[in-house]
DNA sequence: GCGACGATGTGACAGACGCAACATCGACAA
DNA sequence: TTGTCGATGTTGCGTCTGTCACATCGTCGC
């Protein structure tokens, strides 16, 4: 009855027993196939969002038709909020990159949740400043690293998230196009493809069809720094 | 007694006069002169600030010693709220741009402030939500603008938070160096005075020691996206 | 006034990276 | 099998922009 992964999201932390069994109740379960949209940027949405399968990408798009992912969210991960402490038009697009499980959670019901119970509103607020911290850093990076230093880091930062640890390396499954990662960092396909390779080539990875697996993590992190 | 500018930080909204003048009263003034480092990344810090007058910066810097600013506040506004939410070091520097007045809060009082009070967690909720869109949006500009649009957007920013407005234009006295200004956009010094040497001469503006008089907000807008 | 120093203006040059242009490859439908 | 299509490799070219190098200018202390 209770999703085990739904319960750790950070919307539940701090919620006693009996609320979060009523809290997950009044959530409605979701599903989409992979590259079906759940919401486009300029849109008007009242309701939060938490992973229980899969992964979703945030993107924005810029005027002449170009796009910039600004995270991939897996299983746990909460989206969809922003809009409703700071109301206004969503300000991503959200798109399944697999097919996706989500737990809906309409703003209505966010409201008297988070005005009834501080520790509701208290894990809010540790998780948007933690994507702040978070956000921060991914300008800095922009800012001061090169290409192949963002994509080593986005790989870095994928394993921990995805990765499986086996005999001959770091799985990760990110279930990216390198088109789709190139957005992630914020570079042009080709570019991404050469880093990739070049890493590849020097025995740090291997590459595979929407993935990799890390041989060499302490070479990728030397190389993102 | 009350200070008018202090009492419109989000800080206060939504706090009943009574617990607004408790709270001001357990704030602390503090000055700074030109250049002073109120703190400084990796520190460690429980205080909270808002600024009564003057500008800080908030920079990060890299290994190798370049700087990056990820915002410039001005009288109203209020920092160093992340270490508190999300309980860690400090995750940039604070310096006075201008000689500045700030008032103190001990994390101490912030916290059963925000648990007693529900209209201040929602008033940070907002606060964090809204940094969150407008970092996301740098991000964009980053990856999508080239320097002198992103110099245009900053100036547009900077217009409509600083600016006063006359006969002759907008006169805008950020403060800042055109050093400071290129740390603000991710860029180097040379680029940017460039771009504002591009700007004058096609009189859009006139550059003025750590400030501009925008003639020509429209042009400016327009090469911003 | 004079020197020192920080801020500002400009040019030359090289490197990183976006972009266009293809080739290859695998999956899938006809 | 054959054709199509999306994803992936790989190359060359043009350009933006960072770095270096230097000139100018204003402010301040002496």
């Amino acid at each position: 009855m209770t999703d085990p992964v739904l319960r750790q999201a950070p919307l539940f932390t701090g919620l006693e027993e009996q609320a979060a069994d009523i809290l997950e109740k009044s959530m409605t379960p979701l599903s989409l196939r992979r590259g079906d949209i759940l919401f486009n940027e300029g849109d008007i949405g009242n309701q939060l969002y938490v992973v229980t399968d899969g992964k979703v990408k945030l993107g924005r798009s810029s005027v002449d038709g170009r796009e910039n992912l600004l995270a991939l969210l897996g299983p746990g991960q909460m989206f969809g909020e922003l809009s409703f402490f700071d109301p206004g038009p969503r300000s991503a697009t959200a798109t399944a990159v697999t097919d996706l499980e989500l737990a809906a959670l309409g703003h209505d019901v966010l409201g008297p949740l988070v005005e009834d119970h501080t520790g509701v509103a208290l894990a809010f607020l540790h998780q948007l400043a933690e994507r702040l911290r978070r956000t921060n850093e991914v300008v800095g990076d922009l800012v001061f690293s090169d290409v192949p230093g963002r994509v080593a880091k986005a790989l870095i930062d994928l394993a921990e998230r995805f990765g499986r640890t086996a005999d001959d390396g770091v799985h990760v499954s990110h279930d990216l196009t390198q088109e789709e990662l190139a957005q992630l960092v914020g570079a042009s396909r080709e570019t991404v493809n050469k880093a990739l390779a070049d890493f590849a080539s020097r025995g740090w990875l291997r590459l595979e069809p929407r993935g990799v697996v890390v041989y060499d993590l302490e070479r990728l992190q030397r190389r993102a720094r």
